[in-house]
DNA sequence: ATAATAATTTAGACAAATCTAAAAATAATT
DNA sequence: AATTATTTTTAGATTTGTCTAAATTATTAT
C-alpha cells in the first residue's frame, strides 16, 4: 500500500508543481508537462484515483488528496536533497543536477534520505534556491521578490531561481549570478525594464526584464 | 542501444556471479538467484542473447558475452561505490548497505559514477573487502586465503567475506570482526576444526570451521 | 442558441516482464 | 537400452504503462 512506481511517482511530483500555479491540474497539462499523450493521463489518473492520491473527476481536472501531498512532498524532498548532494559534494554545476536527480529520487529508502540529509548538515534549500522539505514535510518557502522590482542603487542577495530551464541556466552562469550572489543595481532603463547591474564577484552585466523575473532576491541585510 | 532496464541489469549482475563457480550457467541456477520462474529466465535469455549481452543455446545455459561482461562489471562498480558511500559517508552498518545499494546501483549517469568515485577518494575495495572494479573496468583480485588456514600464534588481517548474508554479517559483529580487525589465532582445535582467536581490539572469540572458512585475510605484514 | 473548436475519454493494441501449466528435451537410474 | 526423473522450453495469460484513432463532452464564437 506505500509503493509507487517511478511513473506514479512522476506524476504525483508533477501535479504537485502544476498545483502551484492552478487549484486543480488538467489532462493536458498533465499531458504536455510529463510529455505523455492525453490518453495515458486519463488512464493514470484513475489508478491514482483508486489509490486515494488524487481526487479525479472525468473532464475536470484532478488534485492532490492529502496523502497524495505527502507522497509528492517526500519526492521533492529526495529530489532536492540529491541535487544538493550532487552540487556541494560532488561538484557538478546546477545546469546538471537535475536530470541526475530525476533518477536518484526514486530510490526509495526512508534510512537512505534520513542519512543524507544528515550528512549533508540538514540542507534548506537546494542549488536553485528551491527550499528542501524537511522530514515532516516543513518547508520554508521564502518571500518571492523578483530582481525586477528592485529600485536603482539598492542591493540585494539571490535566493531562488524561478524559471530553471538550462536556457535560463547557462545565462545566469555567463553573467556570474548564482545563489548566494550579492547583486547591486547600478542603472534602470525604463523604456524596456531591463538593467544595468554589479555582482560581489566585480561583474557588471544587462540583463532583461524576462531574466530579472527569474531572479529572486531577498534584502541584503 | 546502451539502455538497459532494472531487470535486464540484475539479470547480467546475475549471471556474472554465477560465473564466477562455473563456466556456463543453468536456466534454474538463474531463476533460483532472482527468485524468478524459470519460464520467465528463457524468455529474458532470448531478448539478452538477440542484444549480443549473453551466449545462449536452448538447454545448455548461457554465459556473458564480452559485452555483457562489460556491462556487468560497469553494474558491480556502481555498486560497490555507493555500498562504499553508504559505509564510509552515511554511518550504514555493512549488513544495510547492500539493500539499499542494490536500488542505487540502477541509475546510470556516466558522470555520477565517475564523480562518486572520486569522491570516495577512488576506494579499490568495497565494506564486504570485495574488489570494486575502476572506471576500466579492471578490479584487483586479492589472494583468498581463509581464516581457517591461518596457523596457530600467527596474526593477519582481514580483508575480505565469503558468504555475506545477513547472518554471517551479524555473527562477525558480535565478535567485532570487520575488514581490517587484526587478527591472532591463539588456538585451534583439530576436532571440529574450530578455534580461539583474539583481535586487535582486545576481544576474544570462539570461531567455528564454517564462519573461519568466510573470513579472508592477508598476512599482517 | 447553435455550430465549430478544443479537451478529454473510450476502445483497442502493444511491449516488457512476469506467471502457471503443459510439453519437450536432457540426464539419471535400473 | 528403456524408463523415470529432472530440467528447460513453449503456450497462453496477466499487469503496468504506454500508444493511436475514434467518440464524447465541454468550451468558444458566431
Amino acid at each position: 500500500m506505500d509503493n509507487f512506481s517511478t511513473a506514479q511517482e512522476n506524476y504525483l511530483k508533477t501535479i504537485y508543481h502544476l498545483q502551484q500555479t492552478a487549484e486543480t491540474v488538467s489532462t493536458n497539462d498533465l499531458a504536455a508537462a510529463l510529455g505523455t499523450a492525453p490518453a495515458s493521463i486519463t488512464d493514470m489518473l484513475k489508478k491514482l484515483s483508486k489509490k486515494g492520491l488524487v481526487s479525479y473527476k472525468a473532464y475536470y481536472g484532478c488534485h492532490l488528496t492529502a496523502p497524495g501531498t505527502d507522497k509528492a512532498i517526500g519526492i521533492i524532498r529526495r529530489h532536492r536533497l540529491w541535487e544538493y548532494f550532487l552540487s556541494q559534494k560532488l561538484g557538478f554545476s546546477w545546469e546538471e543536477v537535475h536530470e541526475v536527480a530525476e533518477e536518484l529520487e526514486h530510490v526509495s529508502n526512508e534510512k537512505l534520505i534520513l542519512k543524507l540529509d544528515e550528512f549533508l548538515g540538514f540542507p534548506r534549500t537546494d542549488p536553485h534556491g528551491d527550499p528542501i522539505p524537511d522530514a515532516k514535510g516543513k518547508m520554508v518557502q521564502q518571500q518571492q521578490i523578483s530582481l525586477a522590482s528592485l529600485p536603482e542603487k539598492k542591493a540585494a542577495v539571490v535566493t531562488q531561481i524561478g524559471n530553471q530551464s538550462p536556457e535560463v541556466l547557462e545565462m545566469l552562469d555567463e553573467k556570474n549570478i548564482a545563489i548566494g550572489t550579492r547583486i547591486q543595481v547600478i542603472k534602470k532603463y525604463p523604456f524596456d525594464e531591463s538593467m544595468e547591474i554589479k555582482t560581489d564577484n566585480r561583474h557588471q552585466s544587462h540583463i532583461t526584464r524576462e531574466l530579472s523575473q527569474n531572479i529572486f532576491i531577498k534584502g541584503s541585510s
